[in-house]
DNA sequence: CAGTCTTCTCAGCGCGCTCTCAGCGACAGA
DNA sequence: TCTGTCGCTGAGAGCGCGCTGAGAAGACTG
């Protein structure tokens, strides 16, 4: 899942990000409004996570720029408690949350699953793909009532493919969103796909996750 | 599809040019703005994607000269974020699309398609002849509901031969859209051709991928 | 600081894909 | 019918893609 923050205090953004990539996120940070405006516009981001005092342009103005351009991308707002903005207008604004500084990390995780969830609405809260599952928010993967471990790299990588699932996923794809990366050797993916079929796969005799030589990976629908 | 990256940055160009050989473009690279020039003039691409930064002669003026001689090849304006140029110049320019450095992969990807489509005056997302259909997006073929598996040449092959169905296509133009060489043993293309009958005709008792003898091949509209 | 877990790199290997080649059949012109 | 050309196909060689085991490096825990 593929996360922007926008937040010109470095530490904070910092902060978030190593805090958001231990979540298995994506993370892409932007400094300031123009910079978090253009990559919100072309950055394929699953939420948006926006500062309200940015040097250049508001996050106020980011957010009603965004959806003027009619897109819909998930955001969620950050004020200092004191700033001369408050939470109506935000909302107002078209923001899809709001969090008043200083808050409380975990809930912050909390309200992105949340909006991740909410999102198009057709997601539905846990994924899945026959008697296989996914639970994003409780980060909590079953196979036929068998609940399975997996690291947060592996677990990212599995939400991605059974959000695409019955397509096609390019390694590069998968680069892109699981990893952040596109230059890099596309055989971890390779080695991260050998990792999942050992625990979602083999030790059920399935074959979800299917390579499709020269195109990439797909996880099947019916779970294999 | 053709693709021209011109680009200066090695590392850049050759990332670049591996991402888009795996989703199935033929792409040749220039490394300063005369080659990258010359190679748009005479390289029949379908699609330009070009640095504004080289050695020689900058995108800008690479944009600007083709324009002027009429050249209305699509092109797709990369820049670094704190470039000189910004997005409407490249745009009033005669570029059809702008992207700012770092850009996310998947984006340059999905415009491309998009330039692509437009270029062509909106063509589906699914090619289709009778009962028989090609979705590039999915990387997925069908006959009269059956899905067909492809190797990636076939794949591209089919592909190429949908976009121009009713058409007679000789070798040589399929050599050079699909092989991306002109100098080959046309053989090679025979012997595909013979690959794919074996798939989309001969189960299903058609005769769709039709020998037009002396002049190439034509893939009947109305799936054979 | 040791022990564990996770991530990622690397090298080797097996197989599927790609392409070449030769032989043969189909076709057109004489 | 004969002949030369064009296209088709089966066989097979080479190699590049994808898989895997080993292990190094780094993060985290006790």
């Amino acid at each position: 899942m593929r996360v922007l923050v926008v937040e010109d205090e470095r530490r904070m953004a910092a902060a978030l990000q190593r805090g958001l990539q231990a979540e298995g996120f994506a993370v892409d940070l932007a400094h300031d409004g123009e910079e978090g405006l253009h990559a919100a516009r072309h950055g394929d981001y699953d939420v948006v996570v926006l500062d309200i005092m940015l040097p250049r342009l508001s996050g106020y103005n980011v957010c009603k720029r965004l959806r003027a351009e009619e897109n819909w991308v998930p955001i969620l707002m950050l004020s200092a408690k004191d700033g001369e903005y408050d939470m109506a207008d935000g909302l107002d604004l078209g923001a899809d949350d709001y969090l008043t500084k200083p808050f409380s990390y975990v809930v912050l995780v909390a309200r992105l699953r949340a909006l991740l969830r909410r999102d198009a609405g057709r997601r539905p809260a846990v994924l899945q793909a026959g008697d296989l599952s996914l639970d994003p928010a409780r980060r909590r993967v079953e196979r036929d009532g068998t609940a399975i471990e997996l690291t947060p790299r592996e677990f990212a990588l599995l939400e991605y493919l059974l959000r695409r699932r019955d397509e096609v996923v390019s390694k590069s794809e998968i680069l892109e969103h699981v990893w952040d990366t596109f230059d890099t050797d596309p055989n971890v993916v390779e080695v991260y796909v050998g990792y999942l079929r050992r625990k979602i796969d083999v030790p059920f005799g399935r074959n979800a996750l299917q390579t499709v030589r020269g195109a990439g990976y797909r996880l099947a629908g019916d779970g294999g």
